[in-house]
DNA sequence: AGTAAACTCCGGAAGC
DNA sequence: TGCTTCCGGAGTTTAC
């Protein structure tokens, strides 16, 4: 499931292997993907040159020249590759951008269709969130405006999982980094004290980073764009591990809802203060 | 008003 | 073999 670290691998893959290109046609085969209205990206995109392929969010942004974004949100089972045209598709392949001067294309696939596209261009109407609807880069914070967010009497990890709030953490690198922080899950977040606030914000950023460096985590759906799995689901230590022990204190990790999502943590290390 | 929970989309996987 | 159930990112709706 495309988090932060899945989504950055993505962008980063794609840029290599299409900064630079230029767009060509435009096949949309399941119109309700697209957000808005489907009929600019076959006006819209066709000759722009791709500046830059980046993350936001969870999203993944090309930057077009002259100016226009297109977004995709990668929901939870959302591929983008690059593949030679001819070759067979997968049947839940919804747009394909052909990539001019080579027989290559861009593919979005995503069986759930909980991902979407977006194209953001002057005159290409769009309604919905913006990328500015979302919330800082958690990469980016500082200690002070990471206890400024959470000065709120929600439970954490909600408010963690909140785009709103922080952008691009999901349910794997939550429970990690609460972890990894020792906090509890339901803890209200404005009654973390100073240093785990701190100490949370750490374990947010090298747990980030260390999965960016691993290229994400494969679970279930999620694959690089050049097909191959990530890696850091191999040093998950509490994420789905419900029964097995705590790799610091050895004590069953548990499972709870939290969020209305599956909660893993290590009743032992972390406790509610 | 701020928060939480329920419901919606969907297909694959698991269980019976 | 064929049902039913569960799961989840995120938007929307409903209830406290």
């Amino acid at each position: 499931m495309p988090e932060l670290p899945e989504a950055e691998t993505i962008a980063r893959q794609l840029h290599d292997a299409m900064a630079g290109c230029t767009l060509g046609d435009v096949i949309v085969t399941r119109r309700d993907i697209v957000h808005g209205d489907p009929r600019p990206l076959g006006r819209v995109l066709p000759d722009r040159r791709v500046r830059q392929v980046r993350r936001r969010a969870k999203r993944v942004v090309l930057e077009l020249d002259p100016e226009a974004q297109l977004v995709f949100a990668l929901g939870m089972t959302g591929r983008l590759t690059v593949n030679q045209s001819r070759t067979n598709r997968d049947k839940h392949t919804h747009l394909r951008i052909s990539i001019r001067g080579t027989d290559r294309e861009l593919r979005f696939c995503d069986p759930r269709r909980f991902g979407g596209v977006w194209c953001l261009a002057e005159g290409a109407k769009h309604k919905g969130r913006r990328l500015s609807d979302v919330g800082p880069e958690p990469l980016e914070l500082t200690p002070a405006h990471f206890r400024r967010l959470i000065s709120r009497s929600r439970q954490i990890k909600t408010l963690l999982m909140d785009q709103h709030m922080i952008a691009g953490l999901g349910n794997i690198y939550c429970d990690e980094s609460l972890h990894a922080a020792g906090v509890h899950p339901l803890t209200k977040a404005d009654t973390l004290d100073r240093d785990a606030a701190e100490r949370l914000l750490r374990a947010i950023k090298r747990i980030l980073k260390r999965a960016i460096r691993e290229q994400g985590s494969t679970v279930s759906d999620y694959q690089t764009t050049s097909g191959t799995s990530g890696s850091f689901q191999n040093h998950h230590r509490v994420y789905q591990k419900e029964g097995r022990p705590c790799r610091t204190c050895s004590t069953p990790i548990e499972r709870i809802t939290a969020a209305g999502r599956s909660t893993f943590f290590c009743p032992s290390c972390q406790q509610i203060s």
